[in-house]
RNA sequence: GGAGGGGUACCAAAGCGGUCAAAUGGGGCGGGCUGUAAACCCGUUGACUUCGGUCUUCGAAAGUUCGAAUCUUUCCCCCUCCA
């Protein structure tokens, strides 16, 4: 038995609220449809945190619909105040192009472009969005919308309540992403909208704006908030986001974070965050009680997905010398260093410093004096170390600081 | 525009002339326990250091003082009430 693309949403725990989820199913199941998600462009990659939502267009391809990707090249001008406690900073808009051209390359990794039929769409809301007569939009668009109405999305609301600012500038940001919808309905005839749960107010005001205008069904659908069972939200840690692009963040790394995931997470990601299908994942989970190998099965499979199955065989084998063998992984993140400079002698500080493994050399003490910092599984005792050629073997040493975090250093 | 309150480190928040590189809590980082988990315990949390100290930091600038996060002046920003 074939399940649908929303019953897979429901299954898999994608699906928070729907405007009419009898129709659109309806609707859905018998043809093939166009969906669309936007995507902030304040940063040059996206990171895990909007991953669930890429996951879900990938779905979506699976199930034979087709994905259109809104990069807000327009809206990241404004800011979406839904979710953030205070306005966020205005980038210019070479950044932002620049912003664009970078979380491209994500979507074309992830999704599928070799099939007609459901390659997605991009497009960039600044090619509608900056060509606005002022005017003209309040008499055509702003009319269909109530200051009272607005007053009572939780996006408004919980500033005012909050007491903090709110710029009218802001303020607009929903009526935009409402008419992003309108555009999209009316030239490439899609007629659903996806976001997290915060965008839930920004989508209905699509929906009704279509309704108003052209007198026909769009439909929104929401995913839920990720937070992590630790609480806090998905996506950033204290060292930085996890970005999913591999000039922010390595494959080796991106595999690392999922093989830490907590214990209470697992089931969960695995079904967010890969494909192995749902009834797969019970069967898996019955069976497989060692929790770790069910962590190591999600970082193969959510690695796979971002960055292809070879960097993810990769990222596991390194993982295997480096923690269950206290080897060398060939993954790990590498330092050189030249003959000619070891065998003066490197200033161990400076090199831990230089090589941005900590920040500073204060930091670096602190480490030494917490026993933080090894060479090849040996603890460094003197902040004054010297690394000389006898410290490497067969040119190569395997520097860690802390328990996860491993760089070979070679001699070159 | 008028009256009042406030801006302190990653965040929250104390300090209100010297003992302040700045209490406390959260977060982070390291160590221990373990399973590369959680919980818990310990340490640490501006930079540089020959480990004696030195330098920069409490919205910005100028000043008073032997000495300023603390007092004065100007400016910038935020909040509350009134118009």
């Amino acid at each position: 038995m074939k399940i649908t693309f929303l019953q897979e949403m429901k299954e898999r725990g994608y699906l928070n609220q729907c405007t009419d989820l009898g129709k659109l199913s309806e609707i859905s199941n018998k043809k093939s449809i166009s969906g669309y998600i936007g995507f902030d462009c304040t940063a040059s990659s996206l990171h895990v945190g909007s991953l669930l939502q890429i996951m879900i267009l990938r779905l979506m391809q699976k199930h034979g619909h087709r994905p259109i990707v809104l990069l807000g090249g327009g809206t990241t001008l404004i800011g979406d105040p839904s979710g953030k406690d205070a306005t966020r900073k205005i980038l210019n808009q070479d950044k932002i192009k620049k912003n664009i051209k970078t979380i491209k390359k994500v979507f074309n990794k992830i999704l599928i472009t070799s099939d007609k039929k459901t390659k997605p769409i991009f497009v960039d809301n600044a090619s509608w969005l900056t060509k606005l007569n002022y005017i003209q939009f309040l008499r055509d668009i702003g009319s269909h919308f109530t200051i009272n109405k607005m007053l009572t999305f939780d996006s408004v609301k919980l500033r005012l309540d909050r007491e903090q600012s709110l710029s009218y500038m802001e303020f607009n940001y929903m009526i935009l992403q409402a008419y992003d919808f309108y555009q999209l309905f009316k030239n490439k005839n899609c007629i659903l909208q996806i976001g997290g749960s915060d965008q839930w107010g920004n989508i209905v005001s699509g929906v009704d704006l279509i309704r108003r205008i052209l007198h026909k069904e769009a439909y929104g659908l929401t995913s839920p908030l990720i937070t992590l069972a630790s609480g806090s939200k998905m996506g950033k840690t204290e060292k930085g986001a996890i970005w999913l692009n591999e000039d922010e963040l390595s494959s080796y790394d991106y595999w690392q974070f999922w093989r830490n995931t907590d214990d209470r997470d697992v089931k969960r990601f695995l079904n967010f965050f890969t494909e192995i299908e749902t009834y797969e994942i019970e069967k898996i989970f019955n069976k497989e009680k060692n929790i770790n190998k069910l962590k190591i099965l999600l970082a193969n499979e959510a690695t796979k997905i971002m960055h292809g199955e070879k960097a993810s065989k990769k990222a596991e084998q390194t993982a295997t010398e480096t923690f269950e063998k206290g080897g060398i992984g060939s993954d790990l993140p590498e330092i050189k260093l030249y003959l000619s400079e070891v065998e003066k002698g490197v200033n161990f500080l400076e090199f831990i410093a230089n090589n941005k493994i900590l920040p500073s050399k204060s930091e670096a003490r602190r480490a030494i004096a917490n026993k933080g910092l090894k060479i090849d599984d040996n603890v460094i005792e003197d902040e004054n170390k010297i690394l000389k050629l006898k410290d490497f073997k067969n040119k190569i040493l395997k520097l860690s600081y802390g328990k996860k975090k491993h760089y070979l250093v070679k001699v070159i």
